[in-house]
DNA sequence: AAAAGTTATTGACATAGATCAATTAATTTT
DNA sequence: AAAATTAATTGATCTATGTCAATAACTTTT
């Protein structure tokens, strides 16, 4: 029996593979035909909340945020690391309009695609409609559980949440060199970035990370795992 | 130009119309000859968190929460009016379980759909394809939105919130019979029980709302609306 | 390499809203 | 309709984090 997953602040949707799989020849040569790649530097904004969308963008090779903001608040719901899409709620023509913004983390090249086309192969393959359908469902899931995590969680639980997500999903080893600020991870977590500097250091001094500036180390991702469940 | 909507706490999803209304007279006719109309008692689980899906519901007549717990904590995702679909994100074989559970508000009327002819119509009908796409998306819009609000909203801005949406959205009149408890109303605010009854007493005094025991009148929309928007 | 600007760290303090406890009101059961 | 149960209200208290202010440590620009 496969046990229940606790609710995590994870920021990254469960979905594998690729939705563009699922295409026949032709239908790859369409969108190859209507895309372009282009490369934006770290910090740089890649769609604004409520402009119009034209393009559904892939993230090639790089690492972005998605998030909404009101002018003075900014909540953070989810990343985008390699082979994610941004934009896919717009393939209805009922939301022509992005609901978020997405920024760069760091160096990044992206795919942008014709919405147009994206619209023209779901009419016409089912299997790619599908996978769509996929891919949405994955990002509401994924949204539900952050949502429960920023919501309930204290924030020792949803800092140790964030450790463990970037270490076990979006940089795949223990020991990595953050490209993220304070204030990043803030955003990420939920709380002030005073207060993630706090935890990080009674983290540190707990002997479960090792932190050095900008190098993180997670020595201790049972404890981590732990307080993420308990907090 | 459109004004840019601000995010509201509101539970419920701007979608409007059927995805039914997009199938043949055949396709209406095998969704006919594969569900059952169900009546639930107020108070009823119709579908629990973890559990597999084998029918789409869709509320014809009632009102129910959507919402996930871990056993301690329980978040409310959204309301189901009449007209609205449980168990959506499921018709993705990827997702055979259930995300959350559901449960009524008042003595209710469903219709349940086997799930195996949703995913049939999805890959036969590519209008039909579109307009679950459509749904999945306007869910997630309206997610986002009280996912923002209970986080950075104030508790008297989300409770202004909640009582807007009740009076505009659920009820259409600003005058009704709350069928719910304070700690159901709490649950939709993202606060205590307590806390409800204080800042209910509050609006009541400030001669924004008439309030008297499960009796509610709105009497000033303009200034709750500030109160949502400010707070 | 000095100056200017930005980000990280630490400490002190404030507070919104939760929690706990007690009372009253409403509803359900007997 | 009395008793028992559940829900609503009120008051008192507590606390996890945010906010503000002051350095300290980096980074970038000159």
């Amino acid at each position: 029996m496969k046990k229940r997953n606790e609710f995590s602040g994870c920021t990254i949707s469960s979905y594998e593979g690729s939705c563009l799989d699922k295409l026949s020849e032709d239908e790859k040569q369409l969108i190859e035909n209507h895309s372009v790649k282009i490369k934006y530097k770290k910090g740089e904004v890649i769609c604004k909340q409520g402009g119009f969308v034209s393009q559904v963008m892939l993230m090639n090779k790089g690492l972005a945020k998605v998030y909404i903001d009101n002018g003075t608040n900014s909540l953070l719901l989810r990343m985008i690391p390699n082979g994610s899409l941004i934009g896919l709620s717009s393939v209805s023509e009922a939301y022509p309009t992005f609901p978020y913004s997405a920024m760069t983390y760091v160096d990044s090249e992206i795919i942008q695609i014709d919405v147009k086309i994206f619209r023209k192969l779901i009419a016409q393959n089912t299997e790619f409609a599908k996978e769509i359908i996929n891919i949405l469902s994955s990002n509401s899931i994924q949204i539900y559980g952050r949502f429960f995590c920023l919501t309930y969680k204290q924030a020792y639980g949803r800092l140790a949440d964030i450790i463990l997500c970037l270490s076990d999903k979006i940089f795949m080893k223990e020991n990595f060199n953050l490209p993220l600020s304070r204030k990043d991870i803030a955003e990420l977590s939920g709380m002030s970035s005073e207060t993630v500097v706090r935890m990080l250091k009674k983290f540190n001094e707990e002997g479960l990370i090792k932190m050095n500036g900008k190098h993180l180390e997670v020595l201790d991702a049972d404890s981590l795992q732990r307080i993420s469940d308990t907090g």
